[in-house]
DNA sequence: GTCCGTATTGGCAGCGCTGCCAATTCGGTG
DNA sequence: CACCGAATTGGCAGCGCTGCCAATACGGAC
């Protein structure tokens, strides 16, 4: 109707007009504003394929002149393979996730790809309907926390083809890519040193085990290299929430309550022991003269306690990191173990 | 072959044959093996429009017979909106953002949508070059953090039409959305607290302000603060790093060499605070005796330490899930002020 | 039994982009 | 100056799904 008479309209074929938020712009805008093919904005774009410098330049200035952001939905629903990647994750709350997807997420990026996360709450029927919800993104790979899948998430995951990298665990069959450690072992390699600096009373304060099938292993570890050696954990403390500070500083209150001879407490993970560390440092029980504290992660704070927390390091960033370049680089079937670090700090 | 005779062919008409891994299974497939049109098929998958009971059990069969997974992409392309928020956090290393994102993916998935998340390193370039890659998968929205984006940022998000949601700070004009709390008032707050609980000799224990916008605009608003009641800082110690336990354990260290007599420190935040909290520990500084801490986030490891922390309470997970909301519900332009708490503790 | 309004249903044209293939252009070569 | 292989380029058919609209079925009211 008025100045230049169009809008929504893309009546005959010379309408560019990208306004002020109207039709958004397509590749077909760009290619008309560029005065060259459709094929050729979308080959100079993705760096594929053979154009000229001069062609280049003509489709960039048109690209920055329109202000043509790509619709990455319709490209990928076109091409055969997308640039995705779902993370699942049990849990935000715990440092050890940001920090695996943090491995994870930078490594993408410089593959060029995108990550769509999912959080399960350490819920295996959640677990399955996120794998669902995020298989419906058509992901070039998936990447999942632990070896523990049920049936349905197991045979969704066969059924879409995708390629699969789970982490952090190493004991078990895995499905297709595993990286990560062995937890068993983090388990036993605790139990042995501490027993090697003479500690005998030696208890363990976790969280809710049925859930959190990793830690689950590591006391498994735990309590059977301490038996190997004729002794047995003293005690045992299961708080019924996650792990927290809160719930180290409780279980470790409610063991010593129980077991008052303890020589040394064996934490699921090392927010745990801190919240032991507090309790001891509250109560004025000497660590480790009196009780040493032994934990699992080798997180920062830790380090910086005045007395560095001693416990095991576990590579969550490099597993993101390494799955995320093995999905992205079409790696075949493969298990890397990555292995762990004990530190011995001074509370054991 | 067995039983039933059927499972991977169903020999219809032409090669559904959805078999181990072949020929992915589409619409048309349950279409074909329900014996309806495709509109009918998406229409009860989507409980959308309307279909008879029997019709709905038909489709249903088929989708479990075929294992069939909708494929969103094509979804997306063929509808209008997206279900899909994208995410941008500064930094994962920080708790406060996977809290952050706790919230808006709990709050998103309630509302059938998913998010895609971007680390930024709190880099604004880098900012601008994650927003522009999100809004190539055309979200129906965008959550991003703070107030501060170069003007590349801006235009983009303009240009796009997409709504955004800015978190975590309202201390300046927003764009769309702004969920958050004042962070200048929170360091007047500190500040006030200090100076009514009779300390004089107050120092600042920050990281890189450059970077962290929101940091900065609560050392603004300290610093004024006590300008106000006519002293001012009695020390100030930035740390050239990203705020962490070691920086705020190396910083009071610093600022006490520089300062000996402060008598209270307010550290960036409870990260930092705990690190000069282990400092003081660690060198038998008694506390708040000898020196007051005071920290920010209000996160549980402060509430459990043997003296609980002094610090402000942020709802972060609550400005997470308040975004999502409103953006999923297609609220108005609005502000959100949260509030946050001020925790006494026993540290200052 | 006929007719009409409503509940169901199917057909098909795109959504914006990529992959394939044919068409055109460009530089030498003989 | 005609000719040939390589480098560029454009056209167009889908990718799998949704939205629109026409077609059909159903269920009383007459």
């Amino acid at each position: 109707m008025d100045e230049g008479g169009n809008e929504a309209f893309a009546t005959g074929d010379a309408e560019p007009f990208d306004g002020t938020g109207r039709r958004p712009i397509t590749l077909a805008d760009v290619a008309r504003e560029a005065r060259v093919g459709e094929s050729t904005v979308s080959r100079v774009l993705r760096s594929h394929g053979s154009f000229s410098e001069k062609t280049r330049a003509r489709v960039e200035a048109a690209v920055a002149r329109l202000g043509y952001v790509p619709n990455r939905i319709a490209g990928t629903l076109a091409s055969t393979g997308s640039r995705l990647i779902g993370i699942v994750i049990p849990s935000l709350t715990n440092i050890v996730f940001p920090d695996l997807l943090r491995g994870a997420t930078a490594a993408l990026e410089q593959e060029g790809f995108q990550s769509v996360i999912a959080v399960t709450d350490y819920d295996q029927d959640r677990e399955e309907a996120v794998v669902g919800s995020l298989l419906s993104w058509r992901p070039a790979g998936l990447i999942v926390t632990g070896l523990e899948h049920n049936p349905g998430t197991r045979r969704r995951l066969a059924a879409s083809g995708v390629r699969v990298a789970e982490l952090l665990d190493t004991d078990g069959p895995g499905l297709d890519i595993v990286v990560g450690y062995s937890n068993r072992a983090a388990g036993e390699a605790s139990a042995r040193h501490l027993v090697g600096r003479g500690y005998r009373r030696i208890g363990y304060i976790g969280h809710d085990l049925t859930k959190d099938r990793r830690a689950a292993k590591r006391y498994a570890g735990f309590r059977d290299a301490l038996r190997e050696t004729g002794m047995g954990p003293a005690g045992e403390e299961r708080v019924a929430s996650p792990s927290s500070v809160e719930a180290g500083r409780q279980g470790l209150a409610a063991l010593l309550e129980r077991v008052p001879d303890l020589d040394a407490a064996y934490f699921s993970n090392d927010d745990m022991a801190l919240g032991g560390y507090f309790h001891c440092l509250a109560h004025g029980i000497a660590v480790p003269g009196r009780l040493a504290l032994f934990g699992y992660n080798g997180l920062d704070v830790g380090r910086l306690m005045p007395q560095p927390l001693a416990t095991i390091r576990t590579p969550r960033v490099e597993a993101g990191a390494t799955a995320a370049r093995l999905l992205c680089t079409g790696s075949p079937a493969t298990v890397v173990d990555l292995g762990f670090e004990l530190i011995e700090g001074a509370t054991a």
